[in-house]
DNA sequence: GTTGAAACGGCATGCGC
DNA sequence: GCGCATGCCGTTTCAAC
């Protein structure tokens, strides 16, 4: 599919909120409501727009603190990788798992509750999957987070 | 706020999906229409609910590569953390940026096209502030990554 | 092929119980 | 927390450019 500027600033306005009418989005990219409702449909069909969701509030729920974990194995045979990649969707505690540059490094991002809920979540991690080195690194301070993508 | 386990289930649901009516989410949780709609009012006055946005597809909008920056400082005056923020906040290919644990450490992550769009994102970043050190890792696989928050 | 105006109807919103 | 009433707004139709 191939976006015009009109498709990329209605993603824009979406990227940030979905709850606007389609009468307000299309004053904002100058076009009437069926317009916009028609562009949307068609970015919704072709993927583009993956899907709408909600955001929550990590501190109101008690997930005040943000990991990040870098893993090595020394566990080279093919379902290694397999195993660790269930584990990780199986753990709602794990946002983000991602296999980097570097012969074999993983990288975690997860939210827990504080420290101790941390090294539950580090002693099941290991408990499921044979990890040769783990250091944990814990955020401070969130600068910047977002789920709105450069157009 | 306190959340029963309704509220948490209606969560749940949201964070996956806020397509759906009403009626649906009411069966899944066994509420009328009316009951879950007074809830989710409640969830996002108490801002457990901060927002309703689309996610959008990185790979269909050219954004394959998922860059990790560990970055160091030696400039410990005020004034750095801010402009440091500030950078951060107005490059939209960074799409979370968080101060580490370890006397000063940061941590970035970015979305680009490739690598060299990475290189234009470091030139960028280094001509904004002033890095003592900064190291790349680039995302060779995705394992998981969701926004959705352990409830 | 893409747009805008207008009509339709589902479903979110609000009230009374 | 439920059922019912209201009306906004998503959805569809159709004509015009």
């Amino acid at each position: 599919m191939i976006l015009d500027d009109t498709d990329r600033r209605i993603l824009a306005v979406l990227q940030r909120d979905t709850s606007l009418p389609l009468d307000d989005i299309g004053a904002a990219v100058n076009l009437s409501r069926n317009a916009v409702w028609r562009r949307i449909r068609l970015l919704e069909e072709s993927g583009v727009i993956r899907a709408r969701v909600a955001l929550l509030d990590a501190e109101k729920l008690g997930l005040g603190l943000i990991v990040f974990l870098m893993v090595r194995t020394n566990d080279h045979r093919p379902g290694w990788l397999a195993r660790f990649a269930k584990a990780t969707r199986d753990m709602p505690e794990i946002l983000g798992a991602y296999r980097m540059t570097g012969d074999l490094d993983y990288l975690i991002r997860a939210r827990v509750a504080d420290v101790k809920a941390y090294d539950a979540l580090y002693q099941q991690l290991t408990r499921r999957v044979d990890l040769a080195d783990v250091s944990a690194s814990f955020v401070m301070e969130e600068l910047k987070d977002t789920t709105a993508l450069p157009l």
